[in-house]
DNA sequence: CTGAAAGCGCTAACAA
DNA sequence: TTGTTAGCGCTTTCAG
């Protein structure tokens, strides 16, 4: 056994130990063209033997493509993205497609760094969370020529097409679900994060419909960091101490909910007759809690699929008639920790 | 204004807009080689007056270099993963080098794929889940003369390097965490998965220790798919109907862990004193369960960033003096669901 | 059905 | 400090 060439095998080294021109061995390897059977099984045989892996930055420059979709979103360990995650990936594996994933950490800046990097490679397509971006991402962007889907929300403009819930609305409804139940004491918990915009929008929808009906947010809790469901159950305890009139809790996310959930039941606090509570999201991970808790779904995996069919038809046809706008209506889960009536 | 160019901008139109030529302006943009200052200033002005973004693919390809290192996990929605791609980004984050994921839904032949999409972008390093790959996969692995660390697992020879945990090792730990607690009729609760190697070594371990001590596995039960805590539950229920003489219930993951106990303080049983439970991961999501599981920690994010710092050394100098088999020591946490003595 | 020539956009190496 | 010349490994295009 020779000693491993440290130089990667190329075209070349095919061609030569098949005997056929590197022509027709890149239109073997890409099943391109017609090739006769015999050719085709000398090639696959001696490309097979040299363990030959194609150079694809040398494709992509010589053919001008590039089967990678850039996904841009804020985090992996919120659970929401990599659901969004499987979505695309379930759809794009019926194409040539291909994600590739770009995280931002919730900071501006570095979507920014992350765009710049991913755009580099000349993507065939970008799926990027949310609708804010700094004036530099959005330049980019817009200036990428190729198909940007922006998703989770559909509050605002897109630059290209857009998939996703309206978080006002999702805060809107909840109110209606919460008032409509006879709660009227209510209390908001969530992150602190002034850069979470759809949760800012929900909050934002939330209070108008409560506005409406002559109700304020009574009290609020904010946290960052460390574990939700531990969090959850520090804030709640927080916000009783401090407002004991609440009726009604509403979390930003299911996780801090379903601590919250969890703290009231070791106090025994009647949930929902005394106290009820909704969370964000409809997190399938915290089925088999004691209760159920009332949630809305965000419609994560749906969101996924909806944008990379967008993303593939205009891959695909850069003229296909699509809708570019895409809103996703999720429902209040009633669950069993909001007064039925 | 002039209607956006449909072809993408290369060095070359920086050049003719700044008046300086394609070799310099590629010099002012990756900040190689010495540049006079007026100069530098008209390049970089001219190329974020026209948004100029650098094309990637022919860079590598002029250089031969690239900065990507592909990281091939099972799956991104076991929190695991994430996690440990926090340790790997952490580190690489000072570094010239990228991660890019790839998920093989834990099917060999996917890992295969993917391994070999990878590998055709050239990274200049591979980072994979496992010890266990097809031979094709290894083949591809060892043949590709860039540095490869397999993580999470130490239980087998590495192909060049592997930083993790000795599943093996943990299985036996526990086991004795649990004789010593006076624990003897103990259940096992677990993935329905084959080809989970390290839930499988865990468990070998964990009954080898068993049987040293004359004890046996006195009951199994298996899931797939669904929601973990709902499917602990269940699980937890119908073992118990099945052989209620049962005192522990070992579970392969802390979220099934969960449930289990969910269960347990449901029925008012009592743990750790009836029955006591552990489950494997030390996953912080749980903080704020009525009561702490004892568990074990993966040390995922430490892989990660070993891994990660491995990578880089092995980059920078292909020759680095450095450990290649790194295996990291997790302890019982005893929690609250194993008796003290 | 197969091959030869001419780049893709950039950078290494060398010259000025 | 700046510019010129050759490719990098592949695919497009055009000939046979």
């Amino acid at each position: 056994m020779a000693a491993t060439p440290p130089r990667p095998l190329t075209l070349r080294d095919v061609s030569e130990a098949s005997g056929v021109s590197e022509m027709t061995v890149s239109r073997v390897l890409r099943n391109r063209g017609d090739v006769s059977e015999a050719t085709r099984a000398k090639v696959l045989e001696a490309a097979k033997s040299l363990g030959y892996v194609p150079n694809k930055i040398a494709g992509a420059l010589a053919s001008q493509r590039v089967n990678l979709v850039a996904v841009i979103i804020p985090s992996l360990r919120n659970m929401v993205f990599p659901e969004v995650m499987s979505g695309i990936s379930a759809v794009l594996e019926d194409t040539e497609l291909q994600p590739v994933v770009g995280v931002t950490d919730y900071m501006p800046e570095k979507e920014e760094r992350v765009l710049y990097e991913m755009l580099s490679w000349r993507p065939s397509s970008v799926i990027i969370a949310g609708l804010e971006h700094s004036d530099a991402s959005r330049a980019m962007l817009a200036a990428s020529g190729i198909p940007v889907v922006e998703i989770m929300d559909t509050d605002g403009t897109p630059i290209d097409a857009m998939v996703g819930i309206s978080h006002r609305r999702a805060g809107r409804e909840m109110a209606q679900a919460i008032l409509k139940a006879g709660y009227t004491n209510i209390g908001f918990l969530g992150t602190k994060m002034p850069l979470d915009h759809r949760a800012r929008k929900r909050f934002e929808g939330f209070t108008e419909t409560l506005a409406k009906a002559g109700v304020e947010v009574m009290d609020q809790e904010f946290y960052s960091g460390g574990s939700a469901l531990a969090k959850g159950r520090e804030m709640t305890q927080t916000i009783l101490e401090r407002t004991p009139e609440l009726d009604f809790l509403y979390y930003s996310n299911d996780m801090i909910g379903a601590g919250g959930l969890l703290y009231c039941l070791d106090k025994g606090i009647d949930v929902p007759g005394q106290i009820g509570l909704a969370g964000f999201n409809g997190v399938e991970l915290l089925d088999g809690l004691p209760r159920k808790l009332a949630t809305m779904d965000a419609m994560r995996t749906e969101i996924g699929r909806k944008a990379a069919e967008i993303v593939a038809a205009l891959v695909e046809d850069p003229d296909a008639e699509i809708d570019r706008i895409v809103e996703l209506t999720p429902k209040v889960a009633m669950g069993e920790t909001l007064k039925k009536r």
